[in-house]
Order: structure tokens, then C-alpha cells, then sequence
DNA sequence: TAGCCGTGGGA
DNA sequence: TTCCCAAGGCT
């Protein structure tokens, strides 16, 4: 069945819906699996060149699941929400084991696998295997809310069910990749967040926000909280042969397993530093160098990163250890780096 | 359930 | 400059 609301998204969609992002080419289950996670909470512009890139070398998931977690998150490096690519390279493995290197084609077998929720697998069903299935991603949400004049943010569960229930009620039994590209390319391109473009919407006769004459009030906005601010020092150590120290952050936490500059409390003086490494890191270093600190803003604080400039005298005890490790800039930023420690190595 | 997890773009 | 938030999921 197609009701008047999918019959008119499809037909916008026959015209001028996206037919030719990278992932429609060969819209296999691992491709689009592939892009589905890296679109999570990213915008398709940001996604493109870090799907291009991952795709040519890990073409399939039996090449995704051979690789080492550190070479894919160097190919996730700058992408952010690391815990995606640790899921991602899991899930492959998993695949790869216990499905023979078969993607599953059942929904729920996807959905078990990490990374993967209830949206992302349904979204993979549809646009892979034709499956009927309701996706509910941050386009979905904002047009149903929309139309339907659901009121609450849709981070409230009662919010974010009543959504669902508008997703599954609208979801026809045919033509679903069309309808499921449909539904995300009219809340990218026409009802967008801001100043929507209700005078090129397919719906807007059924639309109650429209009707109301008030469509950006949909869906409510989560409530606002303070974002504490935090300060640390980066402590940006370079040997005699321009060798850089890095050490592996731990799993869990702010950019948790990937390689960065070795941290020191905020407390202690600059003149404290030199101290700070002989007995932290075993290394005998030089005078320190502070530079311009610089705030980078996470979803829930700020942080004041206060790079150090140190030069080692001598770098025993460090060969043992296999979360710190020396290296020069270009195999550094191969490795899976956060964004603002990729800038500093510059 | 609510907090956590990144980054870059738009206003 | 500052704030919001985008093809969400996990704990």
C-alpha cells in the first residue's frame, strides 16, 4: 500500500531526489552498511571523501575484517565518534566468522551486530535488499514531526515512538530504496532545519506545521545545559632525530583508544613540566615552550588545549611500553588521530 | 533515562 | 564568537 504522503515523495524523488551519491554505485549491503555508519550524526559533504578513501581500500568486508583496528581508525581519523570504527571493524570480523563473509539479510540478525540500531538496520535492509522497513534518522524525524505537528523533542522516548509510528504508517511496500532516499533527501534539501522550502514541498497541503504556518518549531529542540569547561596540558615532545611522542589513549572516554600527545594536569606550573616527564614518562627533557592555548568544544564541554613544546635528552625506558611509541610526522598521521592533535603535528 | 561520544558548517 | 546540530547507538 502507498498513501497519498509516500505517492507524493516519490514522485518529488523521480525528479529531484539524489540518485548518484558514491554509495549508490553498487549499492551493495556493505557499502551502504559502510556509509550508513559513517552518516551517523555527519553531513553527507563531510562523509563523501572519507567514504571514497575507505572503500578503496577496504573494498570488501572480507578486507575490512583482515585489517588492524589501528589501520582502520587511521582511515577514520578526523571523522569523529571513533567508537563507529571500532564497532564497525567488530561487526566485519563477526561477519566474516560466523556468516561465512555473507552480509546477513535479515534485519534483525543486522541489527545485532555493534554500531547498528534500529534506523541504520533498517536502512540497510531497504536501500540493499528492497526490504520494507521504516528508517527514522534525523531527516525522517524532523518531516514527520513536521506533518504530523508532533510536539517534544525526539529525544523523549513517548517523542521519538509517536515517530516511529508516523515512519511505519508511511513506509510503502514498494518502491522502498526510492521512498527511503526520498524521505532523507526532502529533510536535506527542502525541509531543512531552517528557513524550510515549503514552497517547493511535495506535501505541504497535509502538512500541519505548514498549515500552522510555523514548520520550524518542529521537532522541539532539547533542553540546553551548561558545557563545563576542562584545560589540560599537550605535551608535544620531539627527540634529537624528529621523532614525535605518542601514546595510546585508554579505551573508554573522550577520543578513547586512539593515539595523541601525552597529557599533564592543569595544576602544575610550565616550570613543573620537565619534572612532570622525568618521572611520568622516564625522559629527560629540555626547557619547555608553552604556546597559545586553544578551546575545542566537545558535544558536552569545552576544552582548553594548552600545547607544551619539549625537546628529550634522552628517551630511555620508553621501549617497553607499547602504548607510547616514537614517531616521525608522516607515519604519526597515518595513525588514528583525533582532529586537533592531527593539527598540532601540522 | 540521560549522559556520553567528534567534527565542521551555518547563522 | 558562540551556539546549534547533522543519515544514532551504547551504557
Amino acid at each position: 500500500m502507498t498513501d497519498w504522503f509516500a505517492e507524493q515523495l516519490l514522485q518529488w524523488y523521480d525528479q529531484h531526489g539524489r540518485k548518484d551519491l558514491p554509495w549508490h554505485r553498487d549499492p551493495s549491503a556493505y557499502r551502504i552498511w559502510v556509509s550508513e555508519i559513517m552518516l551517523q550524526q555527519t553531513q553527507v559533504t563531510t562523509v563523501i571523501p572519507y567514504f571514497e578513501r575507505f572503500m578503496e581500500r577496504f573494498p570488501t568486508v572480507e578486507a575490512l575484517a583482515a585489517a588492524s583496528t589501528d589501520e582502520v581508525m587511521g582511515y577514520w581519523s578526523g571523522l569523529g565518534y571513533y567508537a563507529r570504527a571500532r564497532n564497525l571493524h567488530k561487526a566485519a570480523i563477526t561477519v566474516v566468522e560466523e556468516h561465512g563473509g555473507a552480509f546477513p539479510a535479515s534485519k534483525d540478525l543486522i541489527q545485532a551486530l555493534p554500531g547498528i540500531g534500529r534506523s541504520t538496520a533498517a536502512a540497510i535492509v531497504a536501500q540493499a535488499h528492497g526490504q520494507r522497513a521504516a528508517i527514522l534518522d534525523g531527516n525522517a524525524k524532523r518531516v514527520l514531526a513536521r506533518y504530523h505537528a508532533v510536539e517534544g523533542w525526539p529525544g523523549r522516548t513517548a517523542v521519538a515512538n509517536e515517530l516511529w509510528e508516523h515512519a511505519e504508517a508511511h513506509t510503502p511496500d514498494e518502491r522502498i530504496q526510492a521512498y527511503t532516499q526520498a524521505i532523507m533527501d526532502l529533510g536535506a534539501m527542502v525541509c531543512t532545519r531552517r528557513r524550510p522550502g515549503c514552497a517547493a514541498c511535495p506535501v505541504r497541503e497535509g502538512c500541519l506545521a505548514y498549515g500552522r504556518n510555523n514548520p520550524e518549531a518542529y521537532p522541539g529542540s532539547k533542553p540546553k545545559k551548561e558545557k563545563p569547561e576542562k584545560s589540560v596540558w599537550m605535551l608535544v615532545i620531539e627527540d634529537g632525530e624528529g621523532r614525535i611522542l605518542l601514546e595510546q589513549r585508554p579505551p573508554s572516554g573522550i577520543w578513547g583508544g586512539l593515539m595523541s600527545f601525552p597529557e599533564a594536569d592543569p595544576a602544575l606550573q610550565p616550570e613543573e613540566l620537565p619534572e612532570h616527564c622525568e618521572t611520568a614518562l622516564g625522559l629527560e627533557t629540555s626547557e619547555p615552550e608553552t604556546q597559545e592555548p586553544f578551546r575545542h568544544t566537545f558535544s558536552h564541554y569545552h576544552l582548553w588545549i594548552r600545547p607544551v613544546r619539549l625537546t628529550a635528552i634522552s628517551t630511555r625506558a620508553l621501549q617497553d611500553d607499547r602504548s607510547r611509541s616514537w614517531l616521525h610526522r608522516e607515519s604519526a598521521l597515518e595513525a588514528g588521530l583525533p582532529a586537533p592533535i592531527r593539527r598540532l603535528l601540522g
